[in-house]
DNA sequence: ACAAATGATACTAATATGATATCATTACAT
DNA sequence: ATGTAATGATATCATATTAGTATCATTTGT
C-alpha cells in the first residue's frame, strides 16, 4: 500500500523547511539540510513553484519560499503535483474495463474508502505536519497556536 | 489513488462467479462469461488456487472451484496475493528514507490511513460484494441471508 | 495413448517511479 | 558588457511494477 511517493514525501519536508524561513531560500542550502538528491530536489522545487505553492526567483539573489502559510497548503496539492488528480470521478479503471457498472459493488466500496483518504489528504496540512512533528508527537491536529 | 491492481480486479470477478457454481468450471467458461484474456485468468486462477482461495483438479474433469464460502474470503487476502502484503509494520519507504522517524508526524498519519484502508479490506468479502451489487445496489453490509 | 485440464515458469510490453543531465533564461555585481 | 549564481524547461536514463503472453510439464479420465 503506498498512497504517496518519493516526490510527495520530499515535497512535503521540503515545505516544512521552507516553514522556517523568512527568506528565499536556495537549492543547495535545501539540499545540504534535507539530504534529498540534488537534482531531484531542484525539479521537486520547480515542480512546486510551477503549481504556484512555491514562489521562485532567478538570478544572484534568488531561490524559493513559500507562496502561503503553513496552515493553508494541504497534503492534498503537494500530493496531486506528483501523483495525478486524487478525484473519486474519474472512474477506477482508467481504460473500459467495468462491464457493468451499475452492479458493481466492488467499484463503489473501494471508492468509498478512497473517498475517505481524500478528505485525510485535505485536511492535514504542511501546518499540521509541522506542529506534530515538532513537538515529539504529544500535539495533534493543533495548528492555531503555530503562525 | 489505485488501490486495487487489475490482478485484484479479475480475481474478484472471478470469485463471484464462482460463488453460483456448486462444481467446478474450468477456464474457457470462465473467459467466455468474464471476458479476461485466456491466459491472465488461468494465470490468476492459478495464483488463487497455489493461495489456498480456490481449490483445482486437473485433468479430464478438472477445473476450479471456490475453498470456502464468499462470506469467509476477505478482500484482503485476494489484494494480498496480487499486491504483497498491506501490513503496517513494514515503513512507509522501504528504503532508509526517513532520517528521523520518531518525530515523522506525517508518517504516522499516512499509517493512521492505511490502517483504515486495511480494516476496510479486512471486513469486506466476496460475499458482500456478491449480496451489494446483485441487489441492485440496496443492500449493503448484510451478508447473512446469502449462503 | 490421447485429449483435456491445471502447474510451473519464463518471457515481453507498457507504464510509473526515481533520478540525472543539459541548455536556456534571468538578475545582480562589478 | 560580462561573468556568475540562480531557476525554467526539458530530455534522458534506470529501475520497478503492472499487464499480459507463451510454453512445457504434469495429471487424469476415457
Amino acid at each position: 500500500m503506498k498512497l504517496i511517493t518519493r516526490d510527495t514525501d520530499y515535497a512535503v519536508r521540503i515545505l516544512c523547511y521552507l516553514s522556517g524561513k523568512k527568506e528565499r531560500t536556495v537549492v543547495v542550502e535545501m539540499v545540504r539540510e534535507l539530504k534529498i538528491p540534488a537534482a531531484f530536489l531542484r525539479r521537486i522545487a520547480q515542480r512546486l513553484s510551477k503549481a504556484g505553492i512555491l514562489t521562485s526567483a532567478k538570478g544572484f539573489n534568488g531561490g524559493f519560499i513559500l507562496s502561503a502559510k503553513p496552515r493553508d497548503i494541504r497534503l492534498l496539492d503537494v500530493a496531486e503535483i506528483f501523483q495525478g488528480s486524487f478525484s473519486l470521478n474519474d472512474c477506477l479503471f482508467k481504460r473500459r474495463i467495468c462491464p457493468d457498472r451499475k452492479t458493481c459493488f466492488l467499484r463503489r466500496q473501494i471508492l468509498d474508502i478512497e473517498k475517505y483518504v481524500l478528505e485525510k489528504f485535505t485536511s492535514l496540512t504542511v501546518g499540521d505536519i509541522l506542529a506534530g512533528g515538532s513537538i515529539d508527537g504529544q500535539k495533534k491536529n493543533n495548528q492555531d497556536r503555530r503562525e
